[in-house]
DNA sequence: GTCTATATACCGATAGAC
DNA sequence: GTCTATCGGTATATAGAC
């Protein structure tokens, strides 16, 4: 007779757990996160929890390797295959924006391990989630600007929209900022005016 | 006769433990620092640290609101006062890449704030420390397109600064990245071409 | 595979001597 | 104003019953 178990298999309880605790690492962080929240938002013991983990820092990397993972495959169906270069960047910009806009577990994990990441970790995310798209995206820069740097370009159209989507706590505060500046559309709008047609085309 | 004393005054003292736990909360958080911590970088007890203190979460507020002090008025001189408005742009860019460049320790705090902080963190963020300089560059945008939002350009120019210097630790894995992007007279200058010619000038 | 109970260490914070 | 000592609680992690 098997003992009493919450979850069908080893594999579901392991699941379940990750998925526990991806949104509480992404809320609050490694060190701010307890074996004992994440047993609680479960529902089962510390001691199970380790059943299944070695130790905290393993149940984190598997969380946030789960994360990314998700993430990347989603990224990996946004880039557009037809119409001019413009076309493609601006069907980019509003499925990248809508992506992340969807998802704050990961933006927020993402910008965790931009602060906390080791050298491991970072290249982790880098190869596993980042590269692939990364160099679709650099392919694209390469045709709008053929001898620009295509490097710099990616970080910088990645960048306009992750800060827009990062900073939505702190822009009510500041001098002109609305709600609807919180929608992705209205974002990867302006966004894409800004890239194509410089500041002077955005008036 | 006065007990054997550290500092020659109480303000002493709390000013050097503040500037201890200054780059012990940029580098680890709230949670990832404890009083321990902060008291052995400064040389005293954790007894010590609650004479000037009432408690740790005091402690980390008035650190972040000693760094944000700090860098507020450092901004409140980056913004040139003559010229046209795209050298002025052109100016305050290099200016404030350099500025963020020099200092991790405000920029990992205020990434932190982000992630972290509640309503009454973000306000002060935002009205002590950036709405000053926000407003100023946010005229200077309404210059550059008088019918376009001044807010959502002031964001985009700010994230494009800060997402280059936040990702200096990824882009090393990232195809095409290569040290050089991390001077900020680079950076400054992608940036700045990026916004005043769009993508086609970078090229 | 789950649990209760616990070992061990560290946490924030305090008491009280000097 | 600083210290040593310590309190009560919580942290990670383990032992062993079922």
């Amino acid at each position: 007779m098997m003992a009493k178990s919450k979850f069908l298999n080893s594999t579901d309880a392991v699941n379940a757990i990750i998925n526990e605790a991806i949104p509480l690492f992404a809320k609050a962080g490694f060190t701010g996160v307890s074996m004992r929240d994440i047993a609680q938002a479960v529902g089962i013991s510390t001691a199970s929890l380790y059943h299944h983990f070695p130790d905290k820092q393993t149940l984190y990397l598997r969380s946030i390797a789960q994360a990314f993972a998700d993430k990347a495959q989603g990224i990996s169906t946004v880039l557009a295959k037809k119409g001019t270069p413009e076309q493609r960047l601006t069907k980019f910009i509003a499925r990248f924006t809508k992506l992340m806009s969807q998802d704050s577990h990961f933006r927020m994990l993402f910008q965790r391990e931009l602060l906390d990441g080791d050298e491991t970790r970072l290249r982790l995310l880098a190869e596993q989630v980042f590269q692939p798209q990364f160099v679709n995206v650099a392919k694209l820069a390469k045709e709008l600007i053929p001898n620009g740097d295509a490097h710099l370009m990616v970080i910088s159209i990645s960048g306009l929209v992750l800060f827009h989507l990062e900073t939505t706590p702190l822009r009510q505060f500041l001098q002109g900022g609305r709600a609807e500046h919180n929608d992705p559309d209205v974002i990867a709008r302006h966004v894409t005016t800004l890239l194509l047609k410089g500041i002077k085309g955005c008036g």
